[in-house]
DNA sequence: AATGAATGAGTCTTCATTCAT
DNA sequence: GATGAATGAAGACTCATTCAT
């Protein structure tokens, strides 16, 4: 059943969100794997079930939650539309997902700016390596963007569209739909040809 | 004398000199005072004479290279180029003190990101609040760049310049003054006005 | 079983029975958690499950040490024999406790003397709260004693009552019933009334 | 001269005293010599001019703290008095003494509580043991006590009398003459021969 | 004599991890 | 699978003491 199925690894679901929102406010060495426990309400041992270590289980909800950051990206994404629309769909996508999940936005770029992603260089969503990135590979390689790098247009992009949606967050308020448009049109102008 | 002058605090600087240089490679937690201490040559305890704590000692290390970030960013400023022109100047000295400065860059990011910044978000360069962030009021404030708000555009700025300077670190190439003006060609156009 | 009811806390105990004995001899800051975990056979961290920090262990060892003086004073208490009959019992429960447990007389000496029990005042047995001090102020209230303040009776009596303590023990010699009589015959003559 | 005199060791003063100070509210453990040398207003390497080390400093307050608690005992001495009176005289010197310094009453306890007192039993005031110890012992020896050893009776009188100067003290009152000689009464009626 | 920066051994405490139940 | 008591290595920090000035 799907039920059984989603229920069979109910606690190493609890534990992955706990660590997420514990490390949001805490910080890696601000969150002790005791503390996980208790706010995953299971035993200190249980976590070392479904994780080899404290580092495998950051690298480990560090790839799931970059999953889910590209299946919300590739969210109704419709071949038959242009390549610009297509791109303001997708940075729509992105920032509802970090308005959405603020502890995914907070944990996700701790991550990246911690030896984690230094030491573990190879751990990473594949839909984002097989989807996203291509995506925009794409509109460099067709002449739809200046001639930059790809490993330049990417952190350029995710740079605005994570200020937009940290500063969004922290003045708890809530946007309307073009609001968000307009900072996907700053990148957008800042980076297509011409 | 200079060199007496110099040498006034020069294990205080050792102190803060090797917790950069150690924060960059292995983080904050990963790095311990012990460490530091050996690093900097200094007993453990003389950190102690010259910073409350380790918190301490961190955030006392992110002003202060706040602050040598702000000096890099006003160097050569001069009121009599247009708005544009010391617009330029400002994201070409901010992209050479990161590639001058990479465990600067590191650091920084890596503190921005933490819960450090939130617990003390008052703690800052004070020639970075009140001459840097009021020069890209001013663009705001007088129509130079599109009405968005200036702690948005901020983060757009700096995500952009920050990405290429990590970018062309990890690449480990010299890259021309052009490469510079290219990328800040991207983030003008971006929030220019029109 | 009997036994394991006994054991269910024995590392709780055998931390408290450490601590009480190193203490003797070494005093607070003379005996670190170390040598107490050490002497206890058991990890460092152990004492942490117990006690949440070194000065609660001392002022937990405090409350139950005073517990027990109260209990042994308290010993084959009478109602049916005379007060001064009473009284002579508690004197020499207690002295006979001080001579069988001289760890716990240096012990309450040095913690009643120390900046503890001025930090913690609401920190003591209950026992001895609510039967041994109510049974002297009894005497007082009653006209069996001299009209002085309670709180100056019980040190009175405990100061000569220690010190005889102290002294047979420094003399490590075994005394019949009538030392310790002999002794309590001074107090008796010093606070009873006329 | 004599200010000559008493000035040329002032710093020595100041260490003494304000160790004195120091202990009585934060005990041995809690007085580093940097708190120490502060609040004498002398750097800390000053203090090792005039002691060896921290216990030292201890040691020789005590035995200064314990002579200077000689001489108020033995003040307005008159062998033309009788026994009884001279022993008055004597409580109640020791108990203004107290009175007057209770911060020297604080240290002295805990000092003879710790294990200080153990590991230096040679130290001690030469006053105290000339003057002050023979004088009780006459007692004994000619009968005016009940046939107690001397090392009891001197306890068992401090006992008292401390408890009763801590009482008054606690209580911050200031109490007439009579209710000094109402607590000496107390213990000169539990020792007297008969 | 006096200073106080510097030292580093030693302390309390934390916490990732293990393992008997 | 699950537990949580137990472990002990490692960390931050203190503080008595020294010594160049």
């Amino acid at each position: 059943m799907n039920v059984q199925l989603e229920d069979c690894h109910s606690k190493r679901r609890a534990i992955l969100n706990s660590t997420l929102t514990l490390i949001k406010d805490y910080g890696f060495h601000g969150t002790p794997m005791s503390q996980i426990a208790k706010h995953a309400h299971v035993a200190a041992g249980t976590i070392y079930h479904y994780f080899d270590s404290k580092e495998t289980l950051i690298v480990e909800l560090y790839v799931e939650t970059k999953e889910k950051l590209a299946e919300a990206i590739l969210m109704n994404y419709d071949e038959t539309k242009t390549y610009k629309e297509r791109f303001f769909q997708f940075m729509i996508n992105q920032y509802n997902f970090y308005i959405n999940n603020p502890s995914a936005l907070v944990f996700l770029e701790q991550y990246l700016n911690s030896p984690f992603a230094k030491n573990y260089p190879e751990k990473d969503s594949p839909l984002f390596l097989e989807k996203v990135i291509p995506f925009f590979v794409f509109g460099i390689e067709n002449g739809v963007f200046k001639n930059i790098d790809s490993r330049l247009l990417g952190p350029t992009i995710k740079g605005t569209l994570v200020a937009a949606a940290n500063f969004r967050l922290a003045e708890q308020m809530i946007y309307s739909e073009e609001d968000i448009i307009e900072v996907v049109q700053i990148i957008w102008d800042g980076i297509k040809k011409q």
